[in-house]
DNA sequence: GTCAAAAATTGACGAAGTGTCAATAATACA
DNA sequence: TGTATTATTGACACTTCGTCAATTTTTGAC
């Protein structure tokens, strides 16, 4: 028994490594600069064992893209607790959102790699379900602020609109913004120098446009997501 | 000089016959369906002949890429000088960006792929700054719908505003949207079931959040946006 | 401590794909 | 018609993926 749990730990701490390696390797050369043979020589093993643990590069790269919603989850449903007003806990997920890309853009990348490459076929149904049930949660915390924004007096949804046409447009807003900011090297010379400023005040133009109080220009929601990233992620490490 | 002009003809018409190949296969199986050899045997050219034309996979990938910033920027421009209001030209260039999805879905997920993939390295720089230019040109339509706005007077920037943080924000919420509208299948069951309808609705209120008149409760955009659609997409093909 | 069974590890291998280049075929033109 | 130029081919060297029989290590009974 005790044997086995030792295994069993060996076998699950040779698993992050993995992971952990292969996070370099993507970083420095994308999906191409994914090799399993360079992982396994990196590891001082040979490729075979890493097959053992993961049936082919694509589960290296869903399982690195899980530990990433994972993150984003447990950063968003900190921050969607903030103690304030539901316009500060809002901005305070937003603020979160920024954080995630600055703490961890590997993670983002793997993101976008795998929401871009047909590699879905090749994978197993677990890993895609878990997938699924996280991005869920994610937009079910998101939704839970909007609810309580709306029974608190603090929001009025036109009518047809939904809590998540709300986490929707969120959610593009800010998926769209990082994706254009690390994509895209010459933004300066466009004319957006400071793309998290643009993102924030378009985000916080679409919230007064609902008329989600307060609205921006009676509070300093700038401020307020400077001082939430430094609470909650700067000196905190989450999860 | 006239069989010279006819070579020169058949050069360019099977290139293009290539980019038309590697789309389909990129449409079924992503960057990894996309391989050199099928595409010649497909065309009953051999290898050799396709990298005649093109130096590496990669260039087809960019060169496929530019296509669909080329075709973008088409249907941009045409929207951008739709016979209305500032706000009703805004909302025009919303509906090309929409039509762009629909009618090239194929473009999009080319520059998904692009756009992930860390395949610069490999590219050549003039391919590159076509790409560059094209993307700012894109901007440099839209910015120049919102500075008729403010010309006009129907919009006011708040203090330390510029017309590309407007800009910045509606390519946000547009590429955000549709990104996660095509990697996500299961927006239903998470309470979205009409990406496009949400899109719609966050930009709306993004708009109104500027005071940008006339406000979408005083004019029906939905209705306005479709029939851009119809009257400049569907029936007459851009470019 | 010994030894056989079970489990883990290895790396040679087949398959598939990339990009190159000498050889070959087609074309242009004097 | 014959030679120079250009276009085309596919064999080749190289890389990487994923498999699997052979080998090594570990386990646990005695």
């Amino acid at each position: 028994m005790v044997t086995e749990t030792r295994k069993q730990r060996e076998i699950r701490e040779r698993e992050a490594r993995i992971l952990e390696v292969a996070q370099t390797h993507l970083l420095g050369g994308g999906y191409l600069g994914l090799n399993m043979e360079r992982i396994a020589a990196e590891m001082e093993y040979s490729k075979g064992t890493i097959y053992q643990h993961f049936r082919n590069k694509e589960e290296i790269l869903i399982a690195l893209a899980n530990e990433a919603l994972q993150l984003r989850q447990n950063m968003f449903k900190r921050a969607s607790q903030w103690d304030g007003t539901s316009r500060e806990r809002i901005a305070a997920v937003g603020a979160a959102a920024e954080s995630f890309v600055e703490t961890a853009p590997h993670y983002f990348l793997v993101e976008q790699i795998v929401s871009a490459s047909s590699i879905w076929e090749k994978t197993s149904t677990e890993r895609r379900d878990l997938m699924a049930r996280c991005q869920q949660q994610c937009v079910a915390i998101v939704g839970g602020v909007v609810r309580d924004a709306v029974t608190h007096g603090d929001l009025t949804l036109p009518a047809g609109y939904s809590p998540e046409d709300v986490v929707f447009g969120l959610w593009s807003i800010n998926l769209g913004a990082q994706t254009i900011s690390t994509s895209s090297d010459s933004l300066g010379e466009i004319g957006i120098p400071s793309p998290v400023e643009s993102l924030r005040k378009g985000q916080n133009q679409m919230l007064d446009g609902y008329g989600w109080r307060q609205l921006s220009t009676e509070f300093d929601y700038f401020a307020h997501m400077d001082r939430v990233k430094q609470e909650l992620f700067d000196h905190a490490p989450v999860c």
